[in-house]
DNA sequence: GCAATCGTGTATATCAAATGTATAGCAAAG
DNA sequence: CTTTGCTATACATTTGATATACACGATTGC
């Protein structure tokens, strides 16, 4: 009998000489011993010879097949299904999935469960790492409105029922306002185009909100100046007429029921020039729909079909 | 009874074919299974064949009508009222949308041209900004493909037409391969992900072409080591023994004619195992066609099918 | 306007088949 | 003498199918 490893042999006959012991293939194919002997059994997926005491040995042929198998069975087609089929096909068909994966669009799904995972951990730089990662990776549209605000979704609820303590959601806060202030700076935009005031009324401390709307419209070319939060409509009105702003956009999240805000609405509105457009995003919103001359924001698309219909220049 | 999965079969009859159960259509399609059976009972979108015990078992060309249906279902439309018609008449609504959808969102052509423009001004650092405002608007992949890829193409197209000199192309290059390593870099990847060997062998000293795959393999979550350029066989085989390389690829754009990169190929293909994937890309690449052992890349999105193919990782 | 209705995605329960994993007893290898 | 591998059986988990029900936004009707 010919020796094993012998490596005076063709690599012809090299690739279907038996050789490798069964934990060998498995550890190859990516699969278990248990479930190679299994394929085997039920479907007869390879025919591995056997050594003198009864031992499978299997050849790199065989594992090239069992690796085949192991990958389509993994992307989702039974295993007894495909067992009967021909290396060719096998390759064929592994060609074709791998085909059909790339051209598919990337999953947001798991760019959501990759930060909501990191936000849970209360470790801001990982969450700001998977948050990076799912700007470049889908850009910021997408990013806003399949990622991030469902996270922040996700932790609010999270926070009601008390699953996840004040820390961890302040933490999460801070970490997302210093990506979505790094990725307003980066998009930038150039001088010329429409510029957007945007701010939080006094007693307003929440700036995620804004900043996520503010992220969209610099997206949409619109040069925004953040303000910041807690601001007095005095303030924010002599700031739009120094920059000549456009439109002016406040964020309320606030539910306290109190009326402070309300009557900050109600004088910016008075101060601001008619023609500037004076929009309210967030939660706290809906308190406002009834005010003349201001739009409610309902949410981030709503939000974009806004400001694209105040822009003062027409962009096709 | 025809067996399923002949290989004798015309590519005619191959689409009507029924060969994938219901988890590969959904994923391929877009769906989830449940959506796929209410469809199905609702409004009999398609008719899939069913296997000895009942499972459904789509062909292509039902995956094709479900994946049109679920991106006009996507899109806004309803179900129901597109269920019963032509898969030309989906088409034409595809197209229309797409249009429509266009005309709303800055476009990638825009993004292209502004690119172009900075380009040829032969201004590096506007040519960053327009390009890592494309990156963040866009998301890599869309990015590399319609915006980089074609800038590169039409700057080259210019240089050899004598438009734009040599110091113009260089300065673009330094600036685009700047952007593209602090991409890579950003993009990062887990330990754990499939390893990947990448550089450009003796005597090729063009890195572009490579480091856009590596970001593309980088976003496929490849964890890309990048070893440079012009580098001999045995360096590279040393490198990917001591890396643990799941693949091997190289950037050849040389048009030298000369005979050393393919000896150089070849020596590499010897020196590695067998069970390590050689990949060439770039446009020197399909001079190693028939070169046993060795992928020629046409493009990105084969390049992405490919190490996709070869990752010993399954991901769904 | 406002309420009733419809359309549509999703969840539940139940069943059967497919498939992965554990157990036990024995033989052989290191 | 411990580990590995073999057979055979049993068990558990997952998947797919059917049928029914529910939730919620959109549409329709008054």
């Amino acid at each position: 009998m010919r020796p094993l490893y012998d490596n005076a042999m063709d690599s012809e006959n090299m690739h279907h000489e038996p050789r490798h012991p069964i934990r060998v293939a498995a550890s190859r194919a990516g699969l278990t011993p248990e479930v190679l002997r299994a394929w085997e059994r039920r479907y007869d997926v390879v025919s591995p010879a056997r050594g003198d005491t009864g031992q499978r040995l299997y050849s790199d042929g065989d594992i090239d097949r069992l690796s085949m198998l192991a990958r389509l069975s993994h992307g989702g087609r039974a295993v007894g299904r495909i067992a009967g089929i021909s290396n060719g096909e096998l390759e064929r068909l592994l060609t074709e999935d791998a085909d059909a994966h790339a051209a598919r669009s990337p999953s947001t799904e798991t760019h959501r469960d990759r930060a909501i995972a990191a936000a849970r951990d209360l470790d801001g730089p990982a969450l700001y790492a998977v948050l990076s990662r799912s700007v470049l990776s889908l850009g910021v549209l997408q990013f806003l409105e399949q990622v991030l605000v469902p996270v922040i979704e996700e932790l609010g609820q999270e926070w009601h029922a008390g699953r996840v303590g004040i820390a961890r959601e302040h933490t999460a806060s801070v970490t997302i306002e210093q990506l979505l202030a790094w990725l307003i700076r980066e998009l930038g935009t150039a001088p010329g185009a429409p510029r957007m005031l945007m701010a939080t009324p006094s007693g307003e401390r929440h700036a995620l909100g804004s900043m996520i709307a503010a992220a969209a419209a610099v997206h949409d070319e619109w040069l925004v100046t953040w303000l910041g939060v807690d601001l007095p409509a005095e303030q924010i009105a002599a700031a739009a007429e120094r920059d000549g702003a456009h439109a002016v956009t406040l964020g309320v999240v606030a539910t306290c029921g109190c009326e402070a805000p309300r009557a900050e609405v109600e004088e910016l509105r008075r101060l601001l020039p008619v023609r500037v457009p004076l929009l309210i995003g967030g939660s706290g919103a809906s308190a406002f729909s009834e005010l003349p001359g201001v739009t409610v924001i309902r949410d981030l698309q709503h939000w974009r079909a806004q400001i694209r219909r105040h822009s003062p220049t027409i962009r096709s």
